[in-house]
DNA sequence: TCTGGGGTCCTAGGACCC
DNA sequence: TCTGGGGTCCTAGGACCC
């Protein structure tokens, strides 16, 4: 059997961990720039704020006082994950991280297994202050749908097994098949036009007939409903792709300003490679226009620069993606994203040597050793290079921000006695 | 005025080869 | 105007996830 656990409202969890006063309230938190709400707490779901609501559409709830918002906190949050996987790395087998508030393990099956998961959920709660529920099923698509009735009805108590055909056959039928894992909006569409609206009805189909309408991606959905597990148990693995990239808080339009930016995302970008312990074959450079704004006009162009032999040093890949940037640049537009893409990802120890390399490379691995030193014992971008700029024009809003209660020393919560 | 960011997997179709 | 049939490899883009 799988189970899942799954952070209740992880990011606003996180922010009430550390400021009791939001909890009982509508809370919500914003992504970068201040723009949508990303995270809500139960109070804001139930005045019928959508995931993805542009804050501008619930000023007058804020501005009223009846919902608070946050900026994002991606420190904090990022902590307080480890924090929880690590609770769950010592008390559950063969654990997979699916998220940064999710993640898939081996319940086993006997008769303590319910006594078990409740014990669990309950240990991650008090270590961590985050409330978390769990589901258990014969598959991970499964286990998904009870984690939701665990959260869904309050009977479960944050705890739902769904482990006997009965249970599965009947919060199948209640299950909308938009709500099933692998089924997105135009599978949805599809689907209803089909006849489709619960998973049980989905379910009910024919194999062959699900594979010729559905691809392989909807015929394995179909088996994990049928029960029969098709998507295991994988170990993190270090990542193919790792990308950096913001929307600007002004639109910016002068060179200068986007080779700032770039060469941030890209210095993010390769300490980001070295901290997994990899190197890249190739960075690709991206910039966009305002899609929104349909008045302007449209621009949007990418760069891929491969690489002779990989690499994770910060100056390499800054410089080619400052490269790419300068080939894809057209004045006359004003820009709203950049980012920066490194590719073909591959582990440090297996990079092969290029016999015409003249790089020192063991001169750039050790400068870089001595920067991430810096930058980790102190704050991150404490050193960087010349070109990121300093005044940083592209910077993003973030006017409601927490402190970084568990990362930051200066901003440590304090205990009055 | 304001509308996120970071990923993975699959497929179709082009290029190329015999 | 006619212009095979298959195979492989690569990439762009779609779909989906949190």
């Amino acid at each position: 059997m799988y189970g899942l656990l799954d952070c209740n409202n992880f990011f606003v969890s996180c922010e009430r961990a550390f400021n009791p006063s939001l909890n009982g309230k509508a809370v919500g938190v914003l992504s970068s720039n201040d723009g949508c709400v990303v995270a809500r707490s139960n109070e804001l779901k139930a005045l019928g704020v959508k995931m993805g609501t542009p804050m501008y559409q619930i000023k007058n709830l804020i501005d009223r006082g009846e919902v608070t918002v946050l900026s994002s906190n991606y420190t904090l949050y990022g902590d307080m994950s480890a924090r929880v996987m690590r609770v769950l790395q010592e008390n559950a087998k063969n654990l997979e991280i699916y998220s940064i508030d999710e993640a898939f393990f081996d319940v086993g099956t006997n008769e303590h297994s319910e006594a078990y998961v409740r014990k669990l959920a309950k240990t991650v709660t008090k270590s961590t202050g985050i409330p978390v529920s769990i589901g258990v099923a014969e598959t991970k698509t499964l286990a998904k749908i009870a984690n939701h009735f665990a959260k869904k009805y309050k009977k479960y108590n944050q705890v739902c097994l769904m482990e006997t055909p009965e249970k599965r056959e009947k919060a199948l039928r209640l299950t909308p098949i938009g709500d099933v894992w692998g089924v997105g909006r135009k599978s949805i569409e599809k689907m209803r036009f089909e006849g489709i609206f619960t998973a049980y009805d989905f379910m009910q189909k024919n194999r062959a007939w699900v594979r010729k309408n559905f691809m392989l991606t909807g015929e394995r959905v179909w088996q994990e409903l049928n029960g029969e597990p098709c998507v295991d148990l994988v170990p993190k693995k270090s990542k193919k792709q790792i990308c950096t990239s913001r929307s600007f808080g002004e639109m910016v339009e002068d060179l200068e300003t986007l080779s700032q930016a770039v060469s941030s995302f890209a210095s993010d970008c390769a300490y980001k490679l070295r901290s997994q312990k990899s190197c890249a074959n190739a960075v690709m450079v991206f910039i966009y226009t305002n899609r929104f704004r349909t008045d302007l006009p449209q621009y949007m162009q990418s760069k891929i620069i491969p690489f002779s032999v990989a690499t994770s040093d910060t100056l390499e890949i800054v410089n080619a993606s400052l490269y790419a940037l300068k080939k894809i640049f057209m004045s006359g537009f004003k820009y709203k994203k950049a980012g920066v893409v490194v590719m073909d990802v591959v582990s440090e120890s297996t990079v092969q040597q290029n016999l015409f390399d003249v790089k020192n490379r063991r001169k750039a691995e050790n400068l870089m050793k001595v920067i991430d030193k810096i930058n980790d014992d102190y704050r991150y971008g404490v050193v960087k290079l010349a070109v990121q700029g300093v005044e940083e024009n592209w910077k993003l809003r973030r006017e409601n921000l927490s402190p970084n209660y568990t990362t930051k020393l200066s901003e440590i919560i304090k205990v009055k006695i």
